[in-house]
DNA sequence: AGCAGCGTCCGGCCGC
DNA sequence: TGCGGCCGGACGCTG
């Protein structure tokens, strides 16, 4: 489940070996043909498969950023930029390897979707098992306004002004302060996991209304978060379920974690408790988080 | 106009 | 061993 930190251990690692090549031509995997002949939007989002692998060919990927979850390739074609987005979802991997034969772990290896044949030979691959991330190909940020309404980078400056004041406006004062800080328009890139982490070391309970919490206590709740996004940049990201970096390598940072995926409490050995938020399961310790 | 709530995209896993 | 139900980022649509 890449959340921000596993994010940044993919562009970390992918930046390398690919800036700097070009892309001679695109395969797209049946499954994804079929799926968007029938009008589904599968992984290949906004153009048609077609329309994809024209647009695709030849262009150069000049470097790698990251923004909130998504990664974005700043691409060029005849001195033209553009920026091919890419959203993990739950379970999307990028390889560059030789030969497909190259992906050792055979559930990513049997849900290669799209593969980019490179001008130097190797091949740059997008694999998913569940089919929820996406690429989309845009001249620019505002031609996709969504990417122009993500909050703030959270480790930039303004990234706590913006989340104290999201937290006032009436939208979000009332509801529970975990949906406030998963929700990617107040704070980027902190997903479930790094919720539950924050929430628990700030013994705040995940139900609590953003607004029944004072400016003093969300300040440190911001920064608790920021912290935690940075510990698990610093151990490579979590593992859990199907996260690798493009060397296969797996993070260690599902080994500090103290609340997320948890039965019992680590401090006090109380039984967790879970509920449903925003549709997300929510695992919190009843003792500890009020 | 803006928002809450639900649908959508899926394979893997769990429990019966 | 078979199978229905559940899970989840984030957008898009509906009412």
């Amino acid at each position: 489940m890449p959340e921000l930190p596993e994010v940044e251990g993919v562009v970390r690692s992918l930046a390398p070996v690919s800036a700097g090549r070009t892309i001679l031509s695109v395969k797209i995997s049946e499954t994804v043909l079929s799926a968007k002949q029938i009008g589904k939007e599968a992984i290949v989002k906004g153009i048609t498969s077609e329309d994809f692998i024209s647009e695709m060919a030849g262009m150069k990927i000049l470097a790698l950023s990251r923004r909130s979850k998504y990664i974005y390739f700043h691409v060029e074609r005849d001195e033209e930029p553009y920026l091919l987005v890419s959203h993990l979802g739950m379970t999307g991997a990028w390889f560059v390897v030789d030969t497909l034969d190259d992906i050792k772990e055979e559930r990513f290896r049997r849900h290669v979707h799209v593969t980019f044949e490179m001008a130097d030979g190797g091949l740059l691959v997008y694999s998913d098992i569940r089919r929820f991330g996406e690429l989309r190909l845009v001249k620019a940020e505002s031609d996709y306004p969504p990417l122009l309404e993500m909050a703030p980078e959270p480790f930039s400056e303004e990234a706590l002004h913006h989340f104290l004041a999201m937290c006032e406006t009436p939208k979000y004062a009332r509801k529970p302060i975990k949906e406030v800080i998963m929700d990617g328009h107040v704070i980027s890139g902190c997903g479930n996991i790094y919720a539950t982490e924050a929430l628990y070391t700030m013994k705040i309970h995940p139900n609590r209304s953003a607004g029944r919490i004072s400016k003093e206590r969300k300040i440190e709740l911001f920064q608790t978060i920021v912290d935690v996004l940075q510990e698990s940049i610093r151990a490579g990201g979590s593992s859990i379920s199907d996260y690798r970096n493009i060397n296969g390598e797996a993070g260690t940072m599902q080994e500090r974690l103290k609340m997320y995926g948890k039965k019992f409490c680590p401090g006090c050995g109380t039984r967790t408790k879970s509920l449903k938020i925003a549709g997300r399961t929510s695992v919190y310790c009843p003792s500890c988080q009020h």
